[in-house]
DNA sequence: CCGTGTTTGTTCAAAATTCAAGAAGAGGGC
DNA sequence: GCCCTCTTCTTGAATTTTGAACAAACACGG
């Protein structure tokens, strides 16, 4: 009846985590600095750039024209406008991407992945597949994995800037 | 027999990705890049500072008394002592850490949580540890939640830098 | 005690990220 | 048209992170 009831926020009493819930965020936490650690270094090594600018590489790959509005890129890749607009320049300077006028809309702008960026991305995916594939799919079983992709739609289900209000079920 | 018949490394042809193991990686990016982004902005919010750094006072608070040297902190948070250096020294300008010196060790240094640092953690602590909770355990089921246990635990044995060439079995 | 190699922690500069602010265009309603 | 609001993207400054280089102290074989 009372929505307040059974959603205290994060008045009174805390609800601390379980011993159990503690390890198992402790390894989540581990797990996923570790990992993106190993990404980040294996890539700037192999291919000069961070991880998150290899995922906007391959995201621009995957569009249609090899182009992508600014702001539909930065969703795909879970990231800000204003990190991609540095990104982007960034991209732009090592000669892997650049800008063009949007037609339709005068203050967009098009991110277009150039045959240089291509190269880099078609040289560099498989080690960092192989990286992927050590790191996480080799010691998992079928099952595990298939759980880890569950668990892992559904947090970031839960994360979306769109579904912002999802845990306000009542003003929907 | 020969150990390089069952890990080419990365050379040849290499193997992709499946479909589904894509999927299962984007989720996991996805996910955890929104969850940090969430965590990092409800805690500088909250407590002003970044995900990391709380992390830190956490790793302290844990401590006996309170103190860590710091390559001991730099291994239980996984950043490196450089990282570490930097973030201690914003701490201690926030006057939440203070440094003292090792006697055992002349090189060394101790991290050691403030009464102030300690304040800092037990304001902000509920309302961090509820959109931990927000975020990942109230939306999985208990097994989901040991299922994700058990496989960031491995994940993340496999990357320790301790277990570099844990790859390698016949060098051992 | 003397070298030699390692560990510890810091520093610098460069790179990346965040946040707030802002310019410019789009999209209506009137 | 005009006004108002929202969207798009960029910018600049401050913060954070990285990687390499470094000094100081340790460890230890000789």
């Amino acid at each position: 009846m009372d929505p307040m009831n059974t959603a205290p926020a994060s008045a009174d009493a805390p609800r601390w985590l379980t011993g159990e819930e503690q390890r198992i965020w402790r390894s989540y936490l581990h797990a996923t600095t570790l990992l993106e650690d190993h990404l980040d270094r294996q890539l700037q090594r192999d291919a000069g750039m961070p991880h998150v600018y290899y995922g906007l590489l391959v995201g621009l790959a995957e569009a249609p024209h090899r182009r992508l509005r600014m702001t539909e890129l930065a969703m795909k890749a879970k990231i800000t406008r204003s990190r991609l607009s540095h990104a982007i320049a960034r991209l732009e300077k090592s000669g892997w991407v650049r800008r063009e006028d949007c037609p339709s809309d005068k203050r967009g702008q098009l991110a277009v992945l150039t045959d240089a960026g291509m190269e880099v991305l078609k040289r560099s995916a498989p080690g960092h597949v192989a990286a992927v594939r050590q790191a996480l799919f080799e010691r998992l079983t079928p099952e595990q994995q298939k759980s880890l992709g569950e668990i892992m739609q559904i947090v970031a289900e839960g994360l979306q800037p769109d579904d912002a209000g999802a845990d306000l079920p009542w003003l929907r």
